[in-house]
DNA sequence: GGGCCATGTCATCAGTTGGTGACTTCTAGG
DNA sequence: CCTAGAAGTCACCAACTGATGACATGGCCC
């Protein structure tokens, strides 16, 4: 076994994007450190800024290539509700599933992440979800289901599982199913 | 004019904790340093550890003292939506009106605060929402409630205006509306 | 008026953060 | 085998943060 790190550049990008994009999504943008990333990785910190320029310029990156929307605009679209649902009121918070949504929570009240989260999340989330929805008002539908997404995710994360015990997290997905779907599929 | 400040501990506790308030809820608790509160208050960085004990006690003291749900609670039951909805999507940001949930979004994310949130959100919001609501399923209810509220804030934060023009706004408003009325009115 | 405590000021500390440049070491190509 | 450059390591910096203790000073009570 060499000493020290295996010398190859491709894979290093790569430990290094996946520990920043698992930090960020734990932690959010202001509350991860580069070397943080950097042990996780197995890395020497020095070379997040050599390779991604900086901390900002990984951010970036890692949002490029998180997750996006597009796991639930495929399958069934009348049971988008109902899948979206039970993600974010029942299933246990397995984070991959939704880290885009965790980045950005945690990480928008970050003015250096700011921008980077706007744009990128409207192309990897706003965009694709509105031409899904179609129509002339799948703008405002696809906020409004961003709404409940989002204010979903957020309470999730604040209060995790205290308030609510499992039949009433069952109510909960049930009504936010219907006012997903209605918002899916009516002219609002 | 006295050279140096006013000898008055309880204009100096007062004018520490607004300054504090209209900081946290701007930038959030990480992004906020003791000593931009207390340059605008007027007054010495020393003095917050002195009068709080530390930044994080001053939060919390804060958080005690901010804008709760109250206002929201009074006036007419039908009109809730109309009112809240026209708060979370036409009105301009004023902020003093609901400075309550840009303290929590904008500082969940911070361990220190994250804690404090949790029980304050508790206690000035869900808890009165809920006793307002009524009923068997209230705490269901009051989570729908929180979840279209807080993401329609957190849409705002993130995209301030960017991506609705008025028409879209006042669509969206007025969905939000009936969305909330009916967790409002119905049985889930 | 004089002493004393509350109030305010200041210098400074210790820790953390992101970033940088010089250095070492490995490996590919000749 | 040997060199050149890529890849990795290391020591360190400058900025910032929250906090603290020593000190100055104003105002109140006797």
């Amino acid at each position: 076994m060499t000493p020290g790190r295996a010398r190859n550049a491709a894979a290093t990008r790569t430990a290094i994007l996946e520990a920043a994009r698992k930090r960020f999504a734990h932690e959010g943008y202001d509350q991860t450190g580069v070397r943080e990333i950097a042990s996780d990785a197995g890395v020497d910190a020095a070379l997040i800024s050599r390779y991604f320029g900086g901390k900002e310029e990984l951010f970036s990156e890692v949002l490029s290539c998180a997750p996006n929307i597009a796991e639930f605009l495929d399958g069934d679209r009348d049971s988008f509700g109902e899948r979206v649902a039970q993600m974010l009121a029942v299933e246990p918070m397995r984070e991959e599933k939704f880290e885009l949504f965790l980045i950005m929570l945690r990480s928008a009240s970050s003015p250096k992440a700011a921008e980077a989260i706007r744009r990128h999340s409207h192309d990897a989330f706003y965009q694709p979800l509105e031409t899904w929805l179609g129509g002339d008002d799948a703008a405002v539908r696809a906020r409004l289901l961003s709404c409940v997404m989002m204010g979903a995710t957020m309470n999730r994360v604040i209060y995790e599982d205290y308030l609510l015990d499992g039949q009433q997290r069952q109510e909960l997905c049930e009504a936010l199913a219907r006012t997903l779907d209605n918002y899916v599929s009516g002219p609002v």
